[in-house]
DNA sequence: AACACGATCTACT
DNA sequence: GTAGATCGTGTTG
C-alpha cells in the first residue's frame, strides 16, 4: 500500500439528522447545507440558498393535496429520499422528501450558490451568466444532471444527496411560495440572507 | 385513446 | 409584462 499522504479535506458528511424532523425545521436547516450529484467519479454541488416546504394534503398547494396519486407516491413515503418530477414538460424539479411515513411532506429545493464542478455546470446550462447557473428549481436540477432516474434516490446514499459541509448560515428570510396561485398565506419559502459565494438569486 | 394542465424559464415586446 | 415552449400525469371517453 501505498503511504503517500495528500492533504485530503475531510470527508463531507452526509446529511441525515433532519430525516425525524417537522418539514419547516427541515426548512430551515436546509439552506446553507449542500445538494451534491457525484456522477462517473465527478462531483458537481451547491449551497442551497433558497427552498420551500409542501405540508400534507391540507396545503392547497401541495401535490398531495388531492390526495395520493401514482405520481406523488414518494411523499406519502418515508422521509430522506428525493421526490423529482417533470414540471410544465420543461424543468425537473427535486424535494427532499420529510414526514412520517405515510404522511405527504417535502422541501423543494429553488436554488444553489455552485460549489463544485462549475465547469460542468456551465456546459449544461449553456450562455447564462454565473449568476444564473442554479438560480431557479429547474436550472439547477440541469446544472447538476437531475433528473426523473432520480426519482426516489435515498439522499443518503445515492449519486444524488445532501451533505453538511458546515457552511454557516445566517439570518433567514420567510416569504410567499413562489409560482403558485393556492396556499400563498403560508410563508413556507425559505432564502438565505447571506451570500456564500454567489448568490444567484432576486426578489420577485 | 385523447385531452387539459402545471411547485417554470426564456425570449421577446 | 407576457407569450410560448413541451411532456408526464390525471381525468375523461
Amino acid at each position: 500500500m501505498s503511504t503517500t499522504r495528500r492533504s485530503k479535506p475531510p470527508t463531507p458528511r452526509i446529511w441525515t439528522g433532519w430525516h425525524d424532523q417537522p418539514t419547516l425545521t427541515v426548512l430551515k436547516n436546509m439552506l446553507g447545507k449542500v445538494l451534491v450529484h457525484a456522477q462517473r467519479g465527478r462531483r458537481v454541488s451547491g449551497v442551497i440558498i433558497e427552498a420551500e416546504a409542501y405540508i400534507g394534503e391540507d396545503d392547497p398547494a401541495c401535490h398531495a393535496a388531492a390526495g395520493p396519486t401514482r405520481r406523488n407516491a414518494p411523499l406519502y413515503g418515508p422521509p430522506g429520499f428525493a421526490y423529482v418530477y417533470l414540471n410544465y414538460g420543461l424543468h425537473y424539479l427535486v424535494n427532499a422528501v420529510t414526514e412520517r411515513d405515510g404522511f405527504p411532506g417535502a422541501v423543494l429545493i429553488r436554488a444553489l450558490a455552485p460549489l463544485e464542478g462549475i465547469d460542468l455546470m456551465r456546459r449544461r446550462r449553456g450562455p447564462v451568466p454565473d449568476a444564473r447557473i442554479c438560480n431557479g428549481p429547474g436550472n439547477l436540477t440541469q446544472a447538476l444532471g437531475i433528473n426523473l432516474r432520480h426519482n426516489l434516490s435515498d439522499l443518503a446514499t445515492s449519486a444524488v444527496r445532501l451533505e453538511d459541509h458546515g457552511f454557516p448560515v445566517g439570518p433567514i428570510d420567510y416569504s410567499p411560495r413562489i409560482g403558485i396561485r393556492v396556499g400563498t398565506d403560508r410563508l413556507w419559502r425559505a432564502t438565505s440572507t447571506t451570500p456564500f459565494t454567489m448568490r444567484g438569486h432576486e426578489e420577485r
